[in-house]
DNA sequence: TTCATATCGAGAAACATTTCTCGTTATTAT
DNA sequence: ATAATAACGAGAAATGTTTCTCGATATGAA
């Protein structure tokens, strides 16, 4: 359908993945200017608070379509606003998570997702025993009625939070169930049709790039010969 | 000598920290592979599976030492201790954890970290009826102790799941002492001293990424002001 | 044995991201 | 009112990462 649209004065233009992924940050950080009473913010500051170059501050939040002032900053209201509007927090999508393990009930547990704009609206599991039980105020549900019930309520995000043996079933029930974009977080990779989005998270890469930083730096215990 | 660098056989390069990131997955990725019995594995196929450019799979595992044969590609076996021993998982690193919430919880209880090289020697809680309980066969000692003991027990590193606004006093401690690497798991820009190293683990990042490419491919649900 | 082919390794080219530079503009002080 | 300045915006330059190209080499088939 259409998609060149007009919005107005908002510029909403494309932005790389580094960019996304400072985004959040951008706005937590924000979030608690705004509960300090503080009114405008520069780049400059902001640079100087999370240690990154105030030009590729500048650059990251010119994508939400912002218009600072000079010598001002940005008022951070409005800066909230847009990056809020940008990542579609303001907005609310629902998903379903599947596996109810520790990670999945730290996920179900997470009131702050409410806030970015998703909501879990069921939990599923495999664990007869688990099934019919409640965690964070979520029944949990067989994991067969999954594709089925993706379907009716229209849901199109899905979370795995499975063993990985079990995440690519998992992740066939999803697709079947007509659900576009998965966030991943088993240490698998899902072999899905191409259309269908899939966002890895795995805890061992943020510990990957931890290592090697400290070893490289410190050298940890880096065994001689 | 026309080159300063003469460290014996295994050319121990620097890697990007796309690659740092990548490498954790081939690593599960090849786990899978020798489980059912293969020897061997070319880049092709490696980046048939990941869905990865071959070229780009190639220079990943160079960094790690590793030679692959023509026509053959590489021994499954050889390059999963090459991965290994670059990342230092092969070796292990002792580790406190702080905040024994539902995400506290979940690390302790992840039995992956031993094969990656970190072991959570104590877990830390400020909440005192939590105090002198036991989760995943850890005690949960008072914060005040973690800087006394982080120190007589020569811990490097700090793992931080604690809510946002008890981050930064966490870290503090964690500094005092003599913590040089930390693994933040709050939503929190902490300042430090700039020789502590600190990686971010932000879970809205990832959901940022994601809400952006569905929002972009499918047109999630863009409100029309 | 010799040929065809799959794959590696390394350097080149293309592409992406970050950092720099400079002209413009809103605020504050004189 | 005017000058000095802090900070924005946009384009250029520098840097980093991915993809392409090509020569070399091990394996299997003729």
């Amino acid at each position: 359908m259409t998609k060149e649209q007009t919005e107005g004065n908002k510029q909403e233009r494309v932005a790389s993945e580094p960019t996304l992924r400072r985004l959040p940050t951008y706005h937590h950080y924000l979030k608690t200017l705004a509960e300090r009473g503080r009114d405008v913010v520069s780049c400059t500051h902001i640079g100087n608070d999370l240690r990154l170059d105030p030009t590729q501050v500048r650059k990251d939040l010119a994508v939400t379509g912002i218009r600072g002032l000079p010598k001002v900053g940005y008022r951070i209201d409005q800066l909230l606003t847009c990056i809020e509007e940008f990542l579609g927090w303001n907005n609310t999508t629902e998903a379903f998570l599947v596996g109810t393990g520790h990670l999945g009930q730290a996920l179900l547990g997470y009131e702050g997702f409410k806030r970015y704009g998703l909501e879990i609206v069921a939990a599923f599991d495999s664990d007869e025993t688990k099934i019919g039980t409640t965690v964070a105020a979520h029944k949990i549900l067989p994991v067969e009625k999954l594709a089925n019930l993706a379907r009716r309520m229209k849901i199109r995000l899905g979370i795995i939070a499975v063993p990985a043996a079990a995440a690519q079933q998992v992740a066939e029930a999803m697709a079947e169930g007509g659900i576009t974009g998965i966030w991943n977080f088993a240490p698998a990779a899902l072999s899905l049709p191409p259309e269908i989005l899939v966002q890895n998270e795995n805890l061992a890469s943020g510990l990957a790039v931890l290592s090697a930083k400290i070893g490289r730096l410190a050298g940890l215990d880096i065994p001689r010969e």
